[in-house]
DNA sequence: TTCGATAATAAAAACGTTTTATTTTAGGAT
DNA sequence: ATCCTAAAATAAAACGTTTTTATTATCGAA
């Protein structure tokens, strides 16, 4: 490997006059400086980046976390949603020559001292982007303490006190259920997306509970389905809401999985959708189009993006000011599944 | 944070023996040692990163590269199987404490120094496992001669010189074809799962062409349609094939998006399947299976795992033997769409 | 006792940078 | 010529480890 010392030996003169040249961090005559970078140039140098780490006590690196073990890190997220978010996470870094560094681990369950902590102590990267956190997770707590750099991404709900880019999953739900009870239905059902200790699932539940009561309409247990990210569960969820002696005449389906396994379901039976059945959804993922499902965008390149973009801004400045927290927008695309553009229509 | 330092001059013993006692790296006495480790443990000290990779000369962090650009990075495996390939490499690192970095650009073509050039040589990795890279792609060479350790997953071609893991796409393509060739179909049509630049699309296809050649068959060019990673792109070739004065009774679809949109076209225009026209595919995807479509097992979770472990023997030697490749095995999952399955019915 | 051998520990070097402090050089003004 | 200043370059320190080499303590044997 070539070193700073070869090319300052090439040159003929000292180590720090290379790093000023080759960093533009101090004068050097304009020959000398362009000695030096022709032969920078022509032994292939690079700065070793533990060297120049050690020093400059920055990885430029970046960490994608999520608090998952290994084995289901990507199922949760289903789709492409994942893909999206890594997209736009990495589209971002990119430009500002950031590397990404992606982690995974349950939150210090099984480990003594969990990975996340053990790559902050270590100085492995500059900040953490944390995706789909739990609701106990102590350690946010932990990293933010020591004032190490955490936004997270697809979650908004601790808010107070740490930075977060989301779409506001509880409007989101909140909207989608008053659109039904707008189009006149009472009797809504509700799929969880994933099971409710995971911040984004209970922020959609809230949002859906909190539109029926506000409309006097009753939260009834045997309306709610946990779901995962698997189409089969929302076949399931349809097939054990309409098998109730008092069936829902519309559902709330928690991601566009779910939505198109409830689709399968009513198609296979004969039930109409939405005449029998009226169904919004969140993602507006390619299936939600395919299957004309009526959707609420929420845009995961977009989180992505915004996500490290929040992040480069935090590790671009020396004193932390207050958490940010970002909300991407959200809209409902209105298909056939719910009622709406058949009634308008209509009209 | 807390270093070395912090902890040698808690335990009144020097650096060096806290460094022994931590690593195991040489005798220390028990009580010593006992003591050492009582105060890292308190202090939470955990040795920086960069001043250890300086020294060793190791990261432990391998790198998961692509020669694309940021924008279309994951769009090409399309459906979940970049995630599957993710999980299957960072399962292994994980189980060896490796990290993992995350990076991808165009081989070189807009960027002066290619990334991936840049992060070998600033020494940011340990290895780097490349997905597929197109037909011309000197960077590894570039690599390899300078005896970096690379591991080519998702594809197997330039097997001569550098290590791969992949299922044998050629091979399995062949059987497809040959599939349909003996359930009597002669005028068989190829969607290419992508650009034919990539290594994988040019397997496939001269697997296909191969088999078709060796039966007798011609290979004409207006069957065989160049698709992506979307549905669209099935729905599109089935509709070019099907509009031929002499449309294809058999398709051999490159990917199982693909085969998906052949089906939709095909319930659409009440084309009947097998009957009226034969699909296999590649991927055998939970859509394969929802749609009824026999494919053949491209397990990426395995490649990933066996990637990675290869990888992770190349690390643990000192000298570089002889380039291995590794092929997952691979088998064809016949459902309906094919034919043989109903023809095994009717006997 | 003293000598050696061995075990435990300490000291020092090395890793490849950046950064701070110091020295040299050049050029103008006195 | 001499002095001063600014510019350019160098030297040296620091970053936090690991690893190699050196030193000290311990103990058994002569």
């Amino acid at each position: 490997m070539v070193t700073i010392k070869d090319i300052a030996r090439e040159a003929g003169v000292s180590i720090s006059t290379v790093s000023f040249a080759f960093n533009g961090t101090a004068p050097v005559a304009p020959e000398t400086k362009a000695r030096i970078m022709e032969i920078i140039k022509r032994l292939n140098y690079q700065p070793n980046s533990a060297a120049r780490g050690l020093v400059t006590r920055k990885t430029n690196t970046v960490c994608l976390f999520t608090p998952h073990p290994a084995t289901d890190f990507f199922s949760f997220s289903g789709n492409n949603n994942f893909n999206h978010l890594l997209q736009g996470i990495g589209e971002v870094l990119d430009q500002k020559d950031y590397n990404l560094l992606l982690s995974w681990d349950s939150f210090g369950h099984k480990a003594k001292t969990p990975k996340l902590v053990k790559l902050m102590r270590e100085r492995a990267m500059d900040g953490v982007l944390i995706c789909l956190p739990e609701h106990d997770s102590h350690i946010i707590e932990e990293l933010t303490e020591q004032n190490f750099p955490v936004v997270i991404v697809g979650s908004n709900s601790l808010t107070n006190r740490v930075n977060s880019v989301d779409v506001d999953n509880y409007e989101i739900a909140y909207k989608n259920t008053r659109h039904l009870l707008a189009l006149g239905h009472s009797r809504i059902a509700f799929i969880s997306p994933g099971p409710l200790k995971y911040l984004v699932c209970e922020d959609r539940h809230e949002g859906f509970k909190d539109a029926m009561k506000e409309a006097g309409m009753r939260v009834r247990d045997d309306y709610l389905f946990i779901g995962d990210e698997k189409e089969q569960s929302g076949y399931k969820a349809a097939e054990a809401f309409l098998a109730l002696k008092e069936p829902p005449t519309a559902v709330v389906a928690g991601r566009d999985a779910q939505a198109v396994g409830v689709v399968d379901f009513a198609r296979e039976r004969g039930i109409g959708l939405p005449g029998d059945l009226a169904l919004v959804s969140f993602e507006n993922s390619a299936a939600a189009a395919k299957y004309g499902i009526s959707s609420a965008t929420t845009d995961l390149y977009e989180i992505g993006k915004e996500g490290a973009k929040l992040m480069l801004k935090l590790l671009g400045r020396k004193k932390d000011r207050a958490p940010q927290n970002v909300v991407i927008p959200s809209e409902l695309v209105v298909r056939d599944s719910c009622g709406a553009a058949q009634a308008t229509r209509d009209r």
